[in-house]
DNA sequence: CGTTATGTGATTGTGTACAATATGATACTG
DNA sequence: CAGTATCATATTGTACACAATCACATAACG
């Protein structure tokens, strides 16, 4: 019983770690990204789409790679089109999917942004093979989580 | 110019990792402190009333453990006042101040919430060397970005 | 005592984040 | 082709997260 209170101290390590440490990543980006008029996930979004020049993807996919949902992405990417950075098309073939694709100026975001990583990679004073650590860690745990989450999302109940 | 747009992507790697991570671990908790009817951040707020028996500090001082503004929390322990769980009450001392004071609800749920640190390690599955590890980069990356946070805070620019 | 500075918390507004639900399109079945 | 299931996205509601601002109280100064 002592064991497990004792515990809730110990557990506050790691779990708010992580939580600590995303809002200090969020918050050290905010005034670098705010000379892009980005927020941190918008800015997200948008280096998936500076990834491949094509620059289209549907609401779903870039979901994916961001892991985020629908309801997160649609008033963020309805923001980024209002500033004329991104188009939002019904797929012609699919009526369902919301095409997302790269505008001329959003494209050109691309150059300012060009310098954001370095300016960032000071901030956080890691050596390359540190943060490569702590990126393996981090994913390693993701994973860890995410393949518990498998039983809520196809909702196979372990026991009935 | 090419380094800089390759590093557009190597950026995404360890600042998207911290995100997802934190992201993940929240979504991780949710169904476990669903049975506690807690959130996460409101889970974290307990853990630390739950530290120190006499359980009273003021919003500041919450603020400055969790690291979350007054904006953040009053709503949030106004959440958990409804349910019974704290007191919200001037100090008497100083007027200005709004002291958080568990009650005898709040305290007895900390018997409920003894086991979630052991149901949350098995989900996270690392050993405690690991954890040790990753816990120890973490907080150096927020030491490392609040560090350079100060010029912010004290309104103390670089050039001028 | 009036004035100003500071400090603490509340309020407001914008922007995620996600569960639950709704909507509409496509695919499958008979 | 009608009925059903499924899928992709939108919508709604709740809950953070934080910047900017407001309101008030204490403190410091003349």
């Amino acid at each position: 019983m002592a064991e497990d209170f004792a515990q809730l101290l110990l557990d506050r390590q790691l779990c708010f770690a992580v939580h600590a440490a995303s809002r200090a990543v969020v918050r050290a980006y905010a005034p670098v990204l705010a000379e892009l008029q980005l927020t941190y996930p918008q800015y997200l979004a948008m280096l998936v789409l500076w990834e491949d020049d094509a620059s289209v993807v549907s609401v779903g996919e870039l979901g994916e790679r961001l892991r985020l949902d629908s309801g997160t992405l649609t008033p963020l990417l309805k923001r980024l089109e209002l500033r004329g950075l991104v188009r939002r098309d019904r797929d012609p073939h699919d009526e369902r999917r919301v095409l997302i694709a790269l505008t001329a100026t959003g494209r050109a975001l691309r150059q300012r942004a060009a310098g954001v990583p370095c300016e960032m990679g000071a901030k956080f004073g890691f050596d390359e093979r540190r943060a490569h650590r702590l990126k393996a860690d981090l994913e390693q745990l993701v994973a860890a989580l995410d393949a518990d989450d498998i039983s809520v999302r196809r909702g196979s109940r372990p026991g009935t």
